[in-house]
DNA sequence: GCCGTTTTCGGCCCGACTGTTTTCAGTCG
């Protein structure tokens, strides 16, 4: 019996070998296997263990014989011969170069080879002294061009939160659409699909072709871009101040929702849709969706209608897919039974759940957080205060517990009194301990009329450890909620390692709910549990953990990360109302 | 390397921009 295998590291073979084929020349086809499969392994709601042991790999799709025997024997004996092979051929110091943007495989490997250099140090200096200007194919922008890619590698992330994002891409919007010539804008990218980070922005704009270069001019030349990293006749991309990449592309009004299809993506979406369209003698761009010539072209001359972007899966024989499911991560199955769920929205939200108040570390009054929410148009407010371990957070004693139920109180009667439709719940953010109890009597608990059980220490416990922490706050009869499962911190640190697919089978079970948090800090439950959670009739809430007033309209990138995991309102806590959430509560 | 109610071989998404080239490869979206 092989041991044990993490699937991240699976997913990490199967990706180097992917990446050292391509760097080392390969059909590029033989390497998108290896990343396909990879993808697939990731995407597993089950334990590969098992499918090792039962040698049933090859029943997953992208996974033939040959990557099956791969992962057997990386199993068996932690190596795999084809990897030890390629990193033979090519160091691995090498992947750090793909980094630089406008630098490929090909550019890779050829200066690699010709210069003798490895490190990123070398290669500064070989592009400064003249030697990779005077490779064939090559000259002095090549050179420049590189230098300065490395120079933005070092000095900003290559991606960025979502809520950073959306500002960059607000700004270019307010500062594009008024411009004259400007028929229609819009966000596309990841951004418009909601994903948990942002590499860069990409915008759409319709217009006329006669005011296409105008607008180009003006979008490079606006405030805030430093540098233009491109521009031609349909799209150009510069860099802000910032150093958060921008991409526009314009394209003639008819050819907007192919356009808008197309620079929404994302890439795999995008592919499996061109390929169902061959499959049915179709040919789709960004131009539209096209008949085919006889040489199985696009024939632009006999184009199908495509009015909006759901003519073009109509004619594919799909339901509308909308943006945030459009992951290749099981839309199309669902999408092709007309089975897309009718996603959540933002205005379906009754109630805030998980805020903070000066009660601990929150910045802002009870009476503060319940006003903004009343303004924003919620029905209630679920206040939950770290508890007494938390002592690094100003977690609550239960003396300082009771002081705070007599302000809440006092508060829901001036509402009550002021003809206010509004309620505060009594809740709390009780800390998972390290043996899974929580951070209370269960007496105490039990008045409370909302738990949030949340691990806030012991952060580096093994995945099995964290697990049973987990599962035991989920099974507790007075826990509602279990918080930002993972604690994760985008782009900062990555979350535990506990499988959260058995906890999704564990809390549905035992009819917990597990949060979305909506700080796009943790964005957690992270979206690709969404199928897992939906078969097991998981229930979730969409949670800003707000610190402050700003900390509210979080909401909206919670609702973001719900959608993509395919939740109804049914699914989600908050999108109750009060009395409906009260009888969920006091199950 | 994977896959198949049009196939077990021959496809695998398709177009824009750049730089170095003299007709296109490489990279990116
Ligand atoms: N058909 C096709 N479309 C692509 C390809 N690469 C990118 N696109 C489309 C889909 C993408 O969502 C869109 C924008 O490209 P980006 O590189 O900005 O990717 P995206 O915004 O999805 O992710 P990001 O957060 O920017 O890394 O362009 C491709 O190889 N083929
Ligand atoms: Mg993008
Ligand atoms: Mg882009
Ligand atoms: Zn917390």
């Amino acid at each position: 019996m092989p041991k044990p295998v993490q699937k991240e590291e699976i997913v990490s073979l199967l990706e180097e070998i992917g990446t050292l084929m391509r760097l080392a020349g390969e059909n590029d086809f033989r390497a998108i296997a290896f990343d396909r499969a990879a993808r697939t392994i990731e995407s597993l709601d089950d334990d590969i263990n098992k499918y090792i042991d039962d040698h049933t790999l090859t029943d997953l799709k992208g996974i033939g014989k040959s990557i099956a025997n791969d992962v057997y024997e990386y199993a068996e004996t932690g190596s795999v011969p084809v990897l030890e092979k390629l990193r033979d051929q090519v160091p691995d110091a090498l992947i750090a170069w793909l980094g630089i943007s406008g630098m490929g495989p090909k550019k890779i490997y050829k200066i690699h080879k010709a210069l003798d250099i490895t490190e990123l140090s070398e290669l500064k200096e070989k592009c400064r002294d003249g030697s990779v200007a005077s490779l064939a194919g090559m000259g002095e922008k090549t050179a420049e061009k590189i230098l300065k890619s490395i120079a933005w590698m070092e000095e900003f992330s290559a991606r960025c939160h979502i809520d950073e994002a959306t500002a960059v891409a607000e700004l270019f919007l307010e500062k594009m659409k008024n411009a004259d010539g400007v028929k229609e804008i819009s966000v596309a990218g990841s951004l418009r699909r909601a994903l948990e980070t942002i590499g860069d922005i990409d915008l759409l704009i319709a217009a006329d072709g006669k005011d296409a270069a105008s607008l180009m001019e003006r979008f490079t030349g606006l405030d805030g871009v430093m540098e233009v990293l491109g521009q031609g006749e349909t799209k150009s991309s510069v860099r802000t101040d910032e150093g958060r990449q921008v991409d526009l592309r314009i394209v003639s009004p008819a050819h907007y929702p192919a356009a808008l299809m197309y620079f929404t993506g994302s890439k795999e979406h995008n592919v499996a849709m061109r390929s169902l369209a061959r499959g049915k003698n179709m040919q789709l761009n960004e131009y539209g969706l096209f008949h085919q010539t006889d040489d199985k072209k696009a024939d632009f001359d006999r184009p199908l209608p495509t009015q909006s972007e759901n003519y073009i899966y109509r004619h594919l024989g799909l339901g509308f897919i909308p943006p945030e499911l459009r992951e290749d991560y099981g839309e199309f199955d669902l999408a092709a039974d007309g089975k897309v769920p009718e996603l959540v929205e933002l205005s379906d939200m009754r109630g805030i759940l998980h805020v903070h108040s000066t009660w601990s570390d929150g910045k802002k009054s009870i009476r503060e957080m319940a006003e903004a929410c009343i303004e924003r148009g919620y029905e209630y407010l679920g206040l939950t205060d770290h508890s007494q371990s938390a002592a690094y957070a100003g977690g609550l004693s239960i003396e300082r517990v009771k002081q705070q139920w007599e302000e809440i109180d006092a508060l829901n009667r001036e509402y009550a009194d002021k003809g206010i439709d509004f309620t505060i719940i009594k809740g709390i953010e009780s800390d998972i301990l390290a043996d899974g109890r929580l951070d209370y009597p269960d007496d105490l608990l039990a008045e409370f009329d909302l738990v949030i059980g949340s691990v806030h220490s012991g952060l580096d416990h093994p995945p099995e450890k964290m697990l049973n922490r987990l599962m035991e706050a989920a099974a507790h009869p007075q826990v509602h909620v279990v918080g930002h499962p993972t604690g994760r911190l985008l782009l900062r640190r990555d979350g535990n390692k506990a499988d959260l697919n058995r906890l999704i089978e564990h809390a549905s079970k035992h009819k917990t709910a597990i949060e979305i948090n909506a700080n796009p800090r943790r964005l957690d439950l992270d979206w690709r549990y969404g199928r897992k959670a939906r078969e097991c009739g998981l229930m979730s809430a969409v949670c800003p953990d707000a610190h402050d007033i700003k900390g509210l309209d979080h909401m909206r990138y919670g609702i973001g990360i719900a959608r993509k995991s395919g939740f109804t309102a049914g699914h989600i806590l908050n999108a109750k109302t009060l009395a409906d959430l009260k009888k969920w509560l006091g199950k």
